[in-house]
RNA sequence: GGUGCCGUGCCCAAGUGGCCCAAGGGGACGGUCUGCAAAACCGUUAUUCGGCGGUUCGAAUCCGCCCGGCACCUCCA
């Protein structure tokens, strides 16, 4: 454990303050997952990429961490309350759905959407949790709580289900600054349920013999609410007092709210010491949606030929804390920026390989870049000027690419491999099964370009330029891009974007 | 109505009381290299931080008001 502090926005106090743990050097966290109802979007990537880099920059300060992760497969409802008889979660909804139509039931599409999310996941170099508990893994549990909830006179049954008396647990409304009374007075005209206490109240239990997922508890068949599920998994798994607890900024109410509501009021502890939210991604200046068609997908930038971890670099660029504007320029930008790294990482490999005699040149810049890097994301995660510091560093590496000396390799790729471990954005780090379903949309025919890669090459050691720009030019048209280097002509097929 | 957030160069985006006449990336322009390009590398590009007042020896940074944008208030990461 080094004395370096790490310093994180806290929500619940509204300022900057150290990450201290419980135990020492070893932090518990805990970070809501999604709802695998559809493919996750990148703007859920991103809050699950602010999670990641705290844990990156946790352990390169010598913590250790348990990283608990859920995935949401019940219980979330479009509306916490319906009149109507039909009112479903969104689990159901996406079912009846027109991409639903392909699932044979609920549980499928949950499974092809978890498998899909886990997918992207690896692929966006996000560490794997110790721990991604589901919610209909952790129904005994969800139902106890419910029980014990009643017992201590926190909740209450009805005819529609069980209902957590917020009246019962006074501070209700303390991380998002509000009051109960303001909380009152804010609450949309919804549909009123008679039996609810307080329209305030919100569901541990609800009652649906005909929902499609469903459960046999004391109160009779039905499914839990969805705050319940990361109460109970993260107290199962991280004990009674989580060290620090993420999500995106519109968690904050009603969910984590209730969450501290359900846990505090069971435990009679504080549930987490440290709350970190990040803003929202608007793509293009706007709030990503599905009407205004800027939903943006990880596998849909991948087929248009984004690298992943270009959308990775691009998603990081900005602060967690503010709102980040994602566009094809941002991304474009990334990939540049990325290409920087793979060509720092090519030449500090070429510099091993050839084992030139010589100083290390770099050695100290490098660890001077380094640090100033990890000091920018203990500071509240301030990852562009970590990306500035780590690109720096490519840029010491590759004004010293042409002669290095295997001594200057060796520091690079010290230097590389650290600012992997801290960012992410130098290689991927898992092996994932190459099923080429994101495969850039231009297809490309090899033999046809060598030979007019070599058409072009004779056309220039005869003279004729003309030609040899011709070929280049109609290529470039087709997407494909020549480059004369040292070690002869190159292409590269030009991003979509 | 309640609760929060943001406004920095052509674009993206750090900086939140003196180290800032403001990082970094893109773009643009100039240079090296090249048959010419591309790529790469080098350099230039905000006396200024939405507006107006105030506090201070000192403000992009603190306070007030105004203008503009956004989020949450029981669907959302």
């Amino acid at each position: 454990m080094s004395e370096k502090t790490f310093r994180l926005y806290d929500t619940m106090t509204r300022q900057v303050k150290p990450l201290e743990t419980i135990e020492p050097g070893h932090l518990r966290f805990y970070s809501c997952g999604p709802t695998v109802y559809s493919y996750a979007h990148i703007g859920n990537f991103r809050t699950f990429l602010t999670a990641d880099l705290v844990i990156r920059t946790a352990k390169a300060i010598g913590m250790n961490v348990t990283y608990v992760s859920n995935i949401t497969d019940v219980g979330h409802l479009t509306q916490d309350d319906v009149a109507d008889a039909g009112g479903e979660d969104k689990m159901a909804r996406a079912l009846s759905s027109k991409e639903g139509e392909q699932f044979n039931n609920v549980w499928e599409l949950a499974e092809y959407y978890e498998d899909a999310f886990l997918d992207d996941w690896a692929r966006l170099n996000l560490l794997a949790p110790q721990v991604r508990p589901r919610a209909t893994q952790h129904m005994r549990e969800q139902i106890v709580a419910a029980e014990q909830l009643i017992e201590q006179g926190n909740a209450y049954e009805t005819p529609s289900g069980v209902y957590f008396n917020v009246e019962s647990f006074p501070t209700y409304g303390k991380l998002s600054g509000n009051t109960q009374e303001n909380l009152k007075k804010g609450v949309r005209e919804v549909v009123l349920d008679e039996n609810k206490r307080e329209q305030a109240d919100f569901a541990l239990w609800k009652k649906d013999d005909k929902h499609l997922m469903q459960w046999y508890s004391p109160f009779g068949w039905g499914f839990p609410g969805w705050h319940l599920e990361c109460s109970v998994m993260a107290r199962k798994y991280l004990g009674d007092t989580l060290d620090l607890h993420a999500g995106g900024e519109d968690l904050i109410f009603p969910h984590h709210e209730c969450e501290i509501a359900q846990s505090e009021a069971l435990t009679g502890k504080p549930f987490s010491n440290h709350w970190i939210h990040t803003r929202f991604l608007q793509v293009n200046g706007e709030k990503m949606s599905k009407s205004l068609g800027n939903f943006y997908t990880v596998r849909f930038l991948l087929e248009k030929g984004a690298d992943p971890l270009a959308i990775r670099y691009a998603l990081i660029s900005g602060v967690y804390t503010k709102p980040l504007n994602f566009t094809d320029q941002s991304l474009s930008d990334a990939m540049g920026n990325l290409e920087r790294f793979k060509r720092s990482d090519a030449a500090v490999a070429a510099g091993i390989e050839a084992g030139r005699p010589g100083d290390d040149l770099i050695g100290a810049n490098l660890e001077e870049l380094y640090d100033q890097a990890l000091d920018s994301m203990l500071n509240d995660l301030n990852t562009s000027v970590a990306l500035a510091k780590a690109l720096e560093g490519t840029r010491v590496i590759l004004r010293d690419a042409e002669s290095m000396s295997a001594a200057s390799a060796d520091s690079g790729k010290r230097y590389l491999d650290r600012i992997n471990d801290l960012l992410g954005i130098v290689r991927p780090e898992h092996d994932l099964d190459a099923h080429q379903s994101h495969a850039p949309v231009v297809k490309v025919d090899e033999a046809r370009i060598e030979q007019l890669i070599a058409d072009r090459n004779n056309a220039k050691k005869a003279k004729d330029y003309a030609l040899a720009d011709q070929i280049r030019k109609d290529l470039d048209a087709e997407g494909i891009e020549l480059r004369d280097t040292p070690e002869g002509t190159v292409w590269v097929v030009k991003s979509a974007l």
